[in-house]
Parts: structure tokens; sequence; C-alpha cells
DNA sequence: ACAACACATGAATAAGTGTTCATATGAATA
DNA sequence: TATTCATATGAACACTTATTCATGTGTTGT
């Protein structure tokens, strides 16, 4: 591990102390890149307000795909292709049972996420 | 409140019984419209690992902006952008000191949506 | 085998988003 | 007051994304 240099150039706003221990902080305590990316990956999927209405029947019911639709009043594309992201992200089940397939939670994860994002907003006011 | 009559039209895939009940309890359970949105668009906030990155920075330390963009190696512009979107969500705060402008944490619902989400991703596997 | 039903999927379009560049604001300093 | 430093912001661009439309896949019943 090679000693670190202060150069002019890494300085900012003239805080050089905090700044080269801030550095070394967050070399420690970010998550890997690849991580990072999964991580917003997974929020993306919350951040649609389509999704977070099937998730919110799902909390209640296992339920078939036209179910859903009507419940939302949605076409049944939207709803499905919709779900695909859901299922991509193992936030979602499916079985299939005759010609329909029903889609339930994958875990329990799910519900405490969309609680704490209500909570939030909530307490804003 | 109006008695309910199920039509032909109301009915799909066949599980009628189900399909009522689930109107209803979906009608009780589901959020507001606004709620959903505001919702939507605090996870819509997670949803980019700039920001990410921005919060882990937070996690660790009060920091001014020009201390972020180096230490995330991007431009005080970009960082500054997305500042403003976390603001607004209420997620960071800032001071003043002298010409520089120090950010922080707003509160902790932060840390722990984000830790659910890492929970989430981490056991997928 | 064929028709009907439940669902999935590809392409297209419209709307949204993140970064860059140029510039504006606001505070400190000479 | 003029300049410099730290940050904010508007416009433009490339890129992503949600819905719609048309069609494909898989299952059931005749």
């Amino acid at each position: 591990m090679e000693k670190k240099v202060i150069r002019k150039a890494d300085i900012c706003c003239e805080t050089v102390e905090v700044h080269e221990e801030l550095l070394k902080i967050v070399e420690e305590t970010m998550p890997e890149e690849t991580e990072l990316y999964d991580l917003a990956e997974l929020f993306k999927v919350f951040g649609d307000s389509t999704r977070i209405r099937i998730l919110f029947v799902l909390f209640e019911a296992e339920v078939c795909v036209c179910d859903l639709a009507q419940a939302l009043n949605m076409t049944q594309s939207a709803i499905s292709h919709q779900l695909r992201i859901l299922k991509q992200n193992k936030l979602v089940k499916n079985r299939r049972e005759g010609k329909s397939i029903f889609y339930s939670l994958a875990d329990d994860h799910v519900r405490t996420i969309i609680e704490m994002g209500l909570e939030h907003i909530r307490e804003e006011k």
C-alpha cells in the first residue's frame, strides 16, 4: 500500500484534512459498483406507480393476470409487461393453474421496503 | 352503499367469487392515488446509482459539494443536480458555511430503506 | 385438429431522465 | 468594487422507459 500524497489538484474548498480522511472512509464503506448498480435497479422497480399498485394487490391475495388488469383498470398487456419486470427482480413469483397464471409476492422484503417508503412520505407532511 | 351486481363483462378467467371479494379488498387497502404517486416518486430517487453513491458518502460524513464531486469522480454540476433532487425529496438537508454548502442526511429512514434493498439483492444470489 | 381463452412478447411511440456545457448566483477576499 | 471561489441552474442531448398495438405461445374444451 503506497503512501498517499496530497497534491494541489486534490484539494477543494480548503478542507484538506477532512478530505483525505473522507476519501479513505468512502473507499472502505462504498459497495462495489455492480452492487450499487443492482441496488439502483431494484429501487427503479419500486419507482413506478403501476408496479406499486400491483404489489399492493399482491399484499392481499394471489391473483391471476386478468384479475390484476381489471382491479387496476389497465390492459392485460401493460400488466403483463410490468409483471415481467417484477419477476426479473425476484419481487414476485408465479405458478400456472390451467390457462391462468397466478402471481404472488416472492418474499416479505417487498412489504418492508414499501412500508418504510410510506412512513417516510407520511412523516414529511 | 349500493349492492354490487356481477355482470358478464366483470368476469374474467372464471374466478367469479374470488374476483368480487378481491375488488373490495383492493379498494379498501390501496392507498390514494396521490400517495401512490409520491411513493413511486420517492423510490425513483433511490433508483439511480449516482444518488445512491451520494447517500453512501453522507452515511459517513457531512460534506460539501466539491468533496462529493471529487469522492465520486464526477463534475460539480452533475452532483449539484442530483443533490437538488435528493433535497426536494427531503432525503438530505444542507447548511451554508462561508462559500461552501454542506450536505447531510435528513433523517434515518434513508439508511433503513437502503439497507433493506441491500438485504434483498444479497439474498438473491 | 380446431377454436377459444389466458397470458407473453416484439415493435413503435411518447414521455421522462441524467449528464454536459454554459452561465448565473452568492459569499469571501484583496 | 472587482475578482475569485463554491455552488446552482437552464438548455440541449442522448438514453431509458411505460404504454399501446399486433401477434405469438400454451392450455382447455369440443
